[in-house]
RNA sequence: UCCCCGGUAGCUCAGUCGGUAGAGCGGGUGACUGUUAAUCACUAGGUCGGCAGUUCGAGCCUGUCCCGGGGAGCCA
C-alpha cells in the first residue's frame, strides 16, 4: 500500500477503506478502551486525529507512546462524530517506526523562540517553525516563478571572490594556509602561497558578477547564499543569509521602483493565496496586525519620494529624534520608522541620495549632489530592498572610484562592461529572510532561517 | 562594538528584611468508553549561569567573565 501525506487525507472527497500514513506523534489521549493520536507529517499545518481501540493486539504498546515518537497507521478514514476536525483515521494496525524517550525537549505547551533557537534541529517539529520553513520553500519557489514570468535568466554567480566590492561589508576570508605557521613578505601576509594565490573571501553581494551579465542576457537575477563578519547583533543580521539579485538592462530608476514594488507585491499576494493555513498562525499568535499589513502592502502602490523631500518632512515634524536630521546624513532607522510607520502608514522608497553616503558605481544624477539609488522601507523592518540605477557612463564611473582611492585595476572586468556596449541598467539586493519576516510578522531574523549564523553562534 | 534588562526544576516563572527553595506545565505511575494543549489522584526532579569577594550565614550584596533578550551603529 501506498503511503498518503496527512494534507492529501485531510482534503479528501470521502471517505477511503485503506490507507496508511507515516508521521510523528503530536499528542497523545488515551484511556482504558481507546486513544486518540495527533500525528504530523510536515505536508501541512494540521495534524490528522487517529484513533486506536483497545482491541488492537499491540494497544499497550500504543500506550506507551509518547510525543515525538514516528509511526505508521494502517486504518480507514472516517467522518468524525467528535467536534473540531472533518476526518479522522480509525486505526486497524500501529507500527512503532521511531520511539521519542521522555527527555524529548518540545512539549506540548508554547515554548519561547529563544528556547527553541537552542534546539533549531527540532524546531521544526513545532507548529510555527513547520509553518515558516513551509513558506520558506513556497516563497523561494515563487520568487523564481516572477522573474522566469518576466524572462529574466537566473545567474549562478560564485560564493568565492577574489574581487573587493569595497563598501558592501566586512568579509570573512577564505584560505587553505596554515593558521600556526602563516607565509609572510614584508610583515604581510604571502597570499600567492594560498590555494588561488591571491586574496579570497566568501561573497558580500552578486551584484558586479550579475552586471556583467545583464549586458550579455539582458535581464537577470541571482538567488542565493551571501556572507557579512560584521559583529552586528540585532534582530535584523546575520552572518550568512540568501540574497535576492536582479538587474535589468536598458532601464532607469523608475523602472528598478517599479519592479521592486511589483516584486514584493506579488510575493505578499502569493503568500495570501498559497500558504493561507500556515499564514493563519502567524496572524493569530504572532503578529495580529499581520492581515492588514500585508492587504496594505498588496493593493497600494508604494509612496515614492526623493531623499530631499523626506528630510523636509522629517524636519518639519514634531517628532523628537536622537539623530539629527540633515541633508547630506543618512536616515537612521527612527526616521525611517517614523516616515513608514507614523507619518505615511505604508512602504515608502526614498530615492535620489547624496552621493557621500551611497556606493561608487550608483549613477551620478545631473544635479551632481545625489546618485540614482533607491531604499524601499516598509513599517517594522525597515529597509527591504536597496537598489540604484548604475553608472554606466565610463569616465563617470572611472572618476568616482579614483575619489575614493579604490584601485582601478581590481576592476578591470568591471569596466571593461561600461567600455563595450555599455548600457543603462538598474537592480536592487533583498534580503530573503527580511522577506520573510515581513509576510510572517516574525520578530527576529534568527527564527525564519533553519540555522542561524551570528557572531558567537555556529552551533549545529 | 555601545547602552539597558535578564539567567532559579525538563519548560515558563515566583522567591518578602541576607537565615540552605516554590508553583504551573511537562515527565513517571494509576483511574477514566469520544478526547481536542482532556480531566482526576499520587510521585520523582535543583552545583539558584561560572569564578572570586563581603558576611557567622548569599538565590538575594560587590567585582568579573560567559550566555540570552531589547535598543543603537553597520546593512539586506
Amino acid at each position: 500500500m501506498q503511503r498518503i501525506k496527512v494534507k492529501s487525507l485531510l482534503s479528501s472527497e470521502s471517505a477511503q477503506e485503506e490507507v496508511l500514513l507515516k508521521g510523528w506523534v503530536r499528542t497523545l489521549r488515551d484511556n482504558k478502551a481507546f486513544s486518540f493520536i495527533e500525528l504530523n507529517d510536515g505536508s501541512c499545518l494540521a495534524n490528522i486525529q487517529v484513533i486506536v481501540d483497545s482491541n488492537l493486539e499491540n494497544y499497550a504498546d500504543v500506550m506507551h507512546l509518547s510525543t515525538g515518537a514516528a509511526i505508521a497507521v494502517t486504518g480507514k478514514l472516517v467522518e468524525s462524530p467528535g467536534k473540531g476536525q472533518k476526518w479522522e483515521v480509525q486505526a486497524s494496525g500501529v507500527e512503532l517506526i521511531g520511539t521519542a524517550p521522555d527527555d524529548y525537549p518540545l512539549q506540548k505547551k508554547r515554548h519561547t523562540d529563544e528556547y527553541l533557537r537552542t534546539i533549531a534541529h527540532l524546531r521544526p517539529r513545532s507548529n510555527k517553525y513547520g509553518a515558516i520553513f513551509r513558506m520558506r520553500s513556497a516563497l523561494s519557489k515563487a520568487i523564481h516563478d516572477f522573474f522566469q514570468e518576466r524572462d529574466f535568466k537566473w545567474i549562478h554567480t560564485p560564493i568565492i571572490t577574489g574581487s573587493d566590492c569595497e563598501g558592501a561589508g566586512e568579509m570573512f576570508h577564505v584560505t587553505t594556509l596554515d593558521l600556526m605557521n602563516v607565509p609572510k613578505q614584508n610583515g604581510e601576509v604571502n597570499f600567492v602561497e594560498d590555494f588561488f594565490g591571491k586574496e579570497a573571501n566568501l561573497t558580500v553581494s552578486g551584484q558586479l558578477s550579475v552586471e556583467t551579465f545583464c549586458t550579455s542576457l539582458g535581464d537577470v537575477y541571482t538567488f542565493g547564499p551571501t556572507f557579512r563578519s560584521e559583529n552586528s547583533n540585532t534582530s535584523r543580521h546575520m552572518a550568512e543569509f540568501w540574497m535576492i539579485e536582479p538587474e535589468m538592462a536598458f532601464a532607469n530608476l523608475q523602472d528598478d521602483m517599479q519592479l521592486g514594488q511589483d516584486f514584493i507585491q506579488y510575493l505578499v499576494r502569493f503568500t495570501m493565496e498559497q500558504c493561507s493555513d500556515d499564514l493563519e498562525l502567524f496572524a493569530k499568535f504572532v503578529d495580529k496586525e499581520l492581515m492588514s499589513t500585508l492587504d496594505n502592502i498588496a493593493n497600494n502602490d508604494f509612496v515614492r519620494l526623493p531623499y530631499t523631500e523626506a528630510i523636509e518632512i522629517l524636519q518639519k515634524s514634531s517628532q523628537q529624534f536622537e539623530y539629527e536630521v540633515k541633508w547630506g546624513k543618512d536616515l537612521q532607522s527612527e526616521h525611517e520608522r517614523f516616515l513608514t510607520e507614523q507619518h505615511f502608514k505604508q512602504p515608502v522608497i526614498v530615492y535620489d541620495y547624496p552621493k557621500d553616503i551611497k556606493a561608487f558605481y550608483m549613477r551620478l544624477n545631473d544635479d551632481e549632489k545625489t546618485v540614482a539609488a533607491m531604499d524601499i522601507l516598509v513599517p517594522a523592518i525597515g529597509e527591504i530592498i536597496g537598489g540604484s540605477q548604475r553608472e554606466e557612463r565610463y569616465n563617470f564611473l572611472t572618476k568616482r572610484i579614483k575619489e575614493l582611492g579604490f584601485d582601478e585595476a581590481n576592476y578591470w572586468w568591471y569596466l571593461d562592461t561600461r567600455k563595450y556596449g555599455t548600457v543603462p541598467h538598474a537592480g536592487f539586493g533583498l534580503g530573503f529572510e527580511r522577506l520573510l519576516m515581513l509576510v510572517s510578522g516574525i520578530s527576529n531574523i534568527r527564527d525564519v532561517i533553519p540555522f542561524p549564523r551570528t557572531p558567537k553562534n555556529l552551533e549545529f
